[in-house]
DNA sequence: GTTTTTGCAAAAGATTTGCAAGCGT
DNA sequence: ACGCTTGCAAATCTTTTGCAAAAAC
């Protein structure tokens, strides 16, 4: 919560329960899927305001922003970790485990190409459940 | 060319146009970008072609998408690499540097979660070139 | 000749923006 | 009070879809 104002940024109600929301969040939720989550407690809250709202977050490094073919998709752990995405349903889960190496450390400076602040690895596949709802090809 | 004929689809004049620009570039295009270009050499191809013959492409595995913040790109490159991606500007481009770790062998089955067949790492942060024209904000 | 693919147009979905009113400091 | 934020509405941008005509096999 102090992360906002140490941000320099102002506490409000919507952004209260805007990180509130995705932090409590395991699923790695996008922008209008908060937006709903968030509207059951804050029923006035508008779309504009959690796209702004994460798009602040993101920018700060408070959460961080994760692309997908649909939407993005937000994170709220920092911590080092893999992800696996289901091609089929979409669905997004934190991987830790020593199958597949840690995340490289980050070449703060890679020369001549640039200055680098994040790592990101993902892995797409079929998720389980995919699986055993059989082939829709 | 014959990866075409070979995943069952029919050889036409778009898709070869399309196939023969996205093979020669280096710069991670998206659909609108495949699009203009191709466009130079086939003045009535329409957009959604473009991005439903990319969409085949990615399903049969022949070229990679990239889901990025503005939009999806697109990596002919199928052997293992990084991509470096800016913040500020959208530049993306290939890193293979032994700064970096090589990408983590696909755990082809990852236990209890489904099945990887395909492995992404990114980098993000800020350009050269970026860098050399100040901050922004 | 049959089936796939294209182009057009429209729709759908995600995200951004201008602006006046409201809230945090 | 002042300036940052919000909500509304509209705009913008990306991507998808239905359908008849055209092209590939």
């Amino acid at each position: 919560m102090c992360a906002l104002r140490a941000a320099g940024l102002r506490l409000t109600r919507q952004r209260l329960e805007i990180i509130r929301e995705i932090a409590g969040a395991v699923d790695h939720p996008d922008a209008d899927v908060i937006f709903h989550r968030v509207r059951e407690r804050v029923p006035t809250i508008s779309p504009d305001t959690v796209y702004r709202t994460l798009d602040v977050l993101a920018k700060r490094g408070l959460v961080e922003r994760i692309p997908m073919p649909r939407a993005t998709r937000f994170d709220p752990d920092l911590s080092p970790h893999h992800h696996f995405v289901c091609d089929r349903c979409g669905r997004l889960v934190d991987v830790r485990t020593d199958v597949v190496s840690p995340l490289p450390a980050p070449p703060t400076v890679l020369d001549g190409i640039g200055d680098v602040h994040s790592v990101q690895l993902q892995m797409w596949g079929t998720c389980k459940t995919c699986m055993e709802q059989g082939s829709l090809c």
